[in-house]
Parts: structure tokens; sequence; C-alpha cells
DNA sequence: TTAAATCCTAGTATATTATTTGGAATAAAA
DNA sequence: TTTTATTCCAAATAATATACTAGGATTTAA
């Protein structure tokens, strides 16, 4: 598995408050609750995505987060490089550069590389608001179109 | 990262076998010095590799591991099942049926369906003669051929 | 001044992955 | 027939990563 409890819950909290951008800040208390997300872990996950730039927060009482940036801008990619250590599909590809002494004669490199592509590249063509409408792009549709046209 | 060093073994396991596929059998001593690969651990790797019928072994002196396919007959979806406990890009895919009791509600679950179908067609488009030739498909090119044709 | 929230750091429990240990069974070679 | 080199098998341990908790400081509206 590539994708821990920590992302699908922070996709989880960025749609619903997708489904409640009034312009309110709504509390981690409320999410937890109807998410049924212990509300610490949330603190955690939420605090990668702030320091992303996709929430505002405010403190005190009355205090909570607000989406910071329009559902159609915020790719699911995006949001997921936010809190997992990284998306790559092995090892070798973590970190900017791949260290491995005998990557330059390693036949399975080029497969993780384009594996790897592909995985990011789907991610980054899916935004918030097509989770929102229930409209996930279907890869496999339209040859020559949508993620296919990349 | 979705894909263990185990599963990483065994294909650079099933390469070494494809480049000496000569009808002998080759031990695991030899492919685990040559290979750097601890051979008790690739013990095990090979037990699943031979329970899935790619591999034909024979005990004893002289005995050893041979391929039982041919190359271009073995994805490297095919090897990576054997090995690795699920290739699902999130625990709510592993297993036969979804046991999520909100599952019919979830805004996310068709995104990771779409995700692993796509993950999975990929390695199941690349084949171990693939890898053997150095030539892994490039997913982005000649639109409507190849991958994308699936 | 109180209450309800964010914010921050660190600790712990759990699960998964990686690897080792120890040996039985088999078959070729000496 | 004994030795040697191998596969085969089950279980134990070590290392790492993930998931979650604890405790409290800070902020702000009521």
């Amino acid at each position: 598995m590539m994708i821990s409890t920590k992302g699908r819950y922070a996709l989880r909290l960025m749609i619903y408050l997708g489904e409640h951008n009034t312009g309110d800040l709504v509390s981690l208390k409320e999410i937890a609750s109807r998410q049924s997300i212990s509300m610490k872990y949330l603190e955690m996950i939420v605090s990668d995505l702030h320091k992303g730039g996709i929430l505002i927060s405010g403190r005190g009482k009355k205090g909570g987060y607000r989406l910071a940036v329009e559902p159609a801008d915020c790719t699911i990619g995006q949001i997921l490089k936010m809190t997992e250590k990284s998306l790559a599909p092995v090892n070798c590809l973590e970190g900017d550069t791949v260290t491995c002494e005998k990557a330059d004669q390693c036949l399975t490199l080029p497969l993780w590389r384009q594996l790897d592509d592909l995985i990011d590249s789907y991610l980054e063509s899916v935004t918030l608001q097509d989770l929102l409408e229930g409209n996930v792009p279907d890869w496999r549709e339209k040859p020559g179109t949508g993620f296919n046209q990349l």
C-alpha cells in the first residue's frame, strides 16, 4: 500500500471542507466527530495541509479551518504530497535523486520511473472539485482526451 | 512505497534467470552472491515464485532454479503479485471485496479504484522480456498504441 | 476571566517488513 | 555408502514505519 491512512484522512478532511465551503471556519472537533477520526491525529494532518498553504486557519474560540484554494485548483496529488512522505512506488525513487550505486546498470529502474510518473500524472490530473462532484475521470475513456492527452 | 524489497528482489532474480536462461539450473547461492542479497531471504522469495509456477526447481547437489515460462509471456504484474501481499495503493482495496461500511457513500473510493486499475494495467502491460531488452514502454508515447490502447 | 479552539513537541503502541536461525529432505559425487 | 551441496520449510527476531496518544502552551471570542 502506497497511500497511508494519513493521506486518506487528509483527503476526507479536504472533501468535508469542500462540502462546507461557506467562508466560515470549521473546527476540527466537528470534522473529527463527523468523520470518526481521532482529533489529535487530525491536528497533525491539518498542520501539514496548513503549512502547504491550502488551508486557512483561525485560532481561539470560533476558530477552525477553511479552504485557501478553489477546489478546482487543488489536485489530489498536491494534497497527498503534503501528508505522505513520498508517493513513490518503490524506495529507490524516494528523495530527489536516485542514490543507488547500481542505478546506471539497473534494468528495473526505468520501470519504476515510468510507474512513478504514471501515478503522479494521474493524481495530478484529478482535482478536489472532481471528487466533490463524484466525477472521477476514467483513465480508459476517450483515448487522446483528458488524462490520455497529458 | 507500494512495492517492497521482496518484490524488487523477485524481479532482479527473474531478470538474472532470464539472462542465464540456458536450460541449466542456477543455484540460489550464485544469485545471492551476484546480486548481493541474503540467500535465506531469497529462499522465501523463490518459494513464492515456484508456487506461482513461473520457476522450475531441482533439489540436491547441482540443484537450483530456471524459468518455467518464456520471458515474453511473463508480466511484471504476475511476478509482483506472487511476492507482494497486495499491489493496491490503499488499504481499502486489499482483498477481493471492499469491506468498509461507508464504501457506498465514499467520494474517494472511485479515485482509488481508478488508480489501482491504472497501476495494474501498466504492470500487466510490461513483460520480463521488455526488461531484459531494456525496452520499458513509455506510457506517454504514441497515444492510442501500446499501453494507451488497452 | 473563562471556554473553546489552534498549535507544538514528544512519547508510545501497533503493524509491517526484513532478515536470521535451525534444521529436514533430496540428490549428485566422491 | 558417506559426504556435500543444494532445495525446502517453519518459526523467531530485528528493524522500521505507521498510527495514535499525551500534555500543555497560545490565542481569541464571549
